[in-house]
RNA sequence: GGGAUGCUAGCUCAAUGGUAGAGCUGCGGACUUUUAAUCCGUAGGUUCGGGGUUCGAGCCCCCGGCGUCCCA
């Protein structure tokens, strides 16, 4: 039988020191998790009120704060910290013999340790170097920290600032900032959706039929219903709904969900922007997503100018170019391709570059395929809008108005990935009937990403629904962009395998 | 899916098949102006898990786990 204290005797050496900390500062009637304190400013605040002190200043301003000490300097009779607050300022906490008095240095000493937060309660001053300080008349745990800090002047590895990402955020000024360029760049597609008459609406991730996107689901289900339910791929097929239903602009920031893999660029969930507005084309809904993503870059760096943590930066201004899909692939090979290319010379173009063609893609995939492999590379990295794309890949989207075998869809690249897709979309409801059919026989063939027949939704296009645009941008995708970091770095808790099976 | 590569102290990393080490952190001591403080002393290990080869395995082999990079 292994008893309390035994574990605790297998704890490593430096979490055993830290808990009997926690336990003699009880003894000592101080608190190691008090729940309240004597709080009067943040340091931020603090720093604010008294931007430039010369040296050795006394302002007679006395003030308690509280942070996370991230460096302590101790000596005999005088002591130093740094405290942090979460938003990273920093502070200085000096501690001497003269104002505290023997027992509460002695314990400040012997019960503080990097990574604690503290209170400190004293006069706002500036040391003989300058620095802006605190000099504590007392001070108090705020919370007694048990495990110890990564060194601050060596990287963490990638797996452990993933897996504890609350270490990173302490450690690392740019997890912090990367945390929030996100909340202001989400905001900021908010505001941009919001000022142009959009209502941000909220649509089932648990669906009993998953639609609105070509992936495999992740299933679980209702033991109050005994149904099976799906995560949702895309929340487009509800978005419609609420367009038919008269909501004709709406807009849903939320996750999706594929059960495929992840590497730099693909996260199993993922945050999604879906907009629509009735009576606007492809070519509205492009012009609409540039000035969204604009706008959000200058939220984030005030300007149009994307400057990455490694100093590289994209001119995000003015419009941006556009290429037909079909002519820049005519282009990239040498001859004419069209919706009309026989399959057979597809697969053998195909071929001829090393792309593996499976027997149930469709020509518009092989085309897509090639369109990946000679042309995204010539984009140099530039905002580049793709039109018109092949009719059998995109069942949810409007034939062109006079380009046969052809969709009014487009995709935007910006560094190299797929960033936004936009569609004039599909509102007929017989010719979607027929669409989603044939992608019921494709899966009946075995393809278990293909679209399912899903009935409501045909029923509420019945009802009419307007013309209309529709837009997806990956939010985590576009964070990438704006950042140049990879998609675990722009999520802030990635699903990481359990560390042990 | 294929290939390469990594996992060692709290953290970052060393270690021809032959006594597992360093820096920082920690602990003890000195220091009333420090900024990754300095100086003296000292502790800290199930080398990812399991099996095998060997007189002897952190290292070689096999199986598994978790990462990273490249390719598809």
């Amino acid at each position: 039988m292994t008893t309390e204290h035994d574990e605790e005797l297998e704890l490593p050496e430096q979490m055993r020191i830290r808990h009997d900390k926690r336990d003699k500062l009880a003894e000592q009637g101080r608190e190691p998790y008090p729940v309240a304190l004597p709080i009067t400013a943040t340091i931020a605040a603090v720093r604010a009120q008294f931007p430039d002190l010369e040296i050795d200043v006394q302002t007679g301003v006395s003030v308690g704060i509280a942070g996370r000490v991230i460096f302590v300097r101790n000596t005999g009779k005088l002591c130093f910290a740094t405290l942090r607050s979460g938003d990273g300022t920093e502070i200085q906490a000096m501690l001497s013999l003269a104002k505290v008095g023997e027992e509460a240095l002695e314990d400040w000493k012997a019960l503080v340790d990097l990574g604690d937060h503290v209170f400190v309660s004293g006069e706002v001053i500036t040391s003989k170097r300058g620095e802006l300080s605190v000099l504590a008349d007392s001070w108090a745990m705020a919370a007694k920290s048990l495990r110890p800090l990564p060194v601050s002047h060596k990287p963490m590895n990638d797996d452990s600032r993933i897996r504890q990402r609350y270490l990173d955020l302490i450690m690392r000024p740019e997890a912090r900032q990367m945390a929030q360029t996100r909340v202001k760049a989400v905001g900021q597609i908010r505001q941009s959706l919001n000022d142009r008459g959009y209502l941000e609406i909220e649509t089932p991730m648990l669906q009993t039929m998953h639609g609105g996107a070509t992936a495999r689901p992740f299933i679980t289900s209702s033991n109050a219903f005994d149904l099976e339910l799906y995560l949702r791929i895309a929340p487009e097929l509800f978005l419609k709904r609420a367009v038919v239903g008269g909501m004709e602009r709406v807009y849903e920031i939320n996750r999706n969900f594929r059960n495929e893999g992840s590497d730099s660029t693909h996260s199993p969930e993922f945050a999604m922007l879906e907009f629509y507005q009735a009576y606007a084309d492809y070519r509205e809904m492009a012009k609409i997503t540039r000035e969204i993503i604009q706008e959000a870059a200058v939220a984030v760096f005030g300007s149009p100018l994307v400057t990455h943590m490694d100093g590289t930066q994209h001119d995000l201004s003015g419009e941006w170019r556009e290429v037909s899909l079909y002519g820049s692939l005519s282009e990239a090979v040498g001859e004419d391709i069209t919706p009309q290319t026989p399959r057979a010379r597809l697969v053998e173009l195909a071929n001829a570059v090393d792309i593996a063609v499976a027997p149930n893609w469709v020509e518009g995939k092989i085309v897509e395929e090639l369109f990946e492999h000679y042309v995204i590379s010539t984009f140099d990295g530039q905002p580049t809008f793709v039109m018109d794309f092949p009719v059998d890949t995109s069942p949810l989207t409007r034939d062109h108005r006079t380009e046969a075998g052809k969709v009014e869809k487009w995709d935007l690249y910006i560094n190299g990935y797929e960033q936004a897709t936009g569609y004039s979309e599909l509102v007929d409801p017989v010719i979607q009937r027929e669409r989603l059919m044939a992608q019921a026989a494709l899966g009946a063939r075995g393809d278990d990403e293909a679209m399912k027949l899903d009935e409501d939704f045909l029923r509420a296009l019945e009802h009419g629904m307007p013309p209309s645009g529709g837009v997806g941008i990956g939010v985590d995708r576009l964070l990438m962009t704006l950042t140049g970091l990879g998609i675990r770095e722009t999520i802030l808790f990635p699903l990481v395998k359990p560390e042990r099976a």
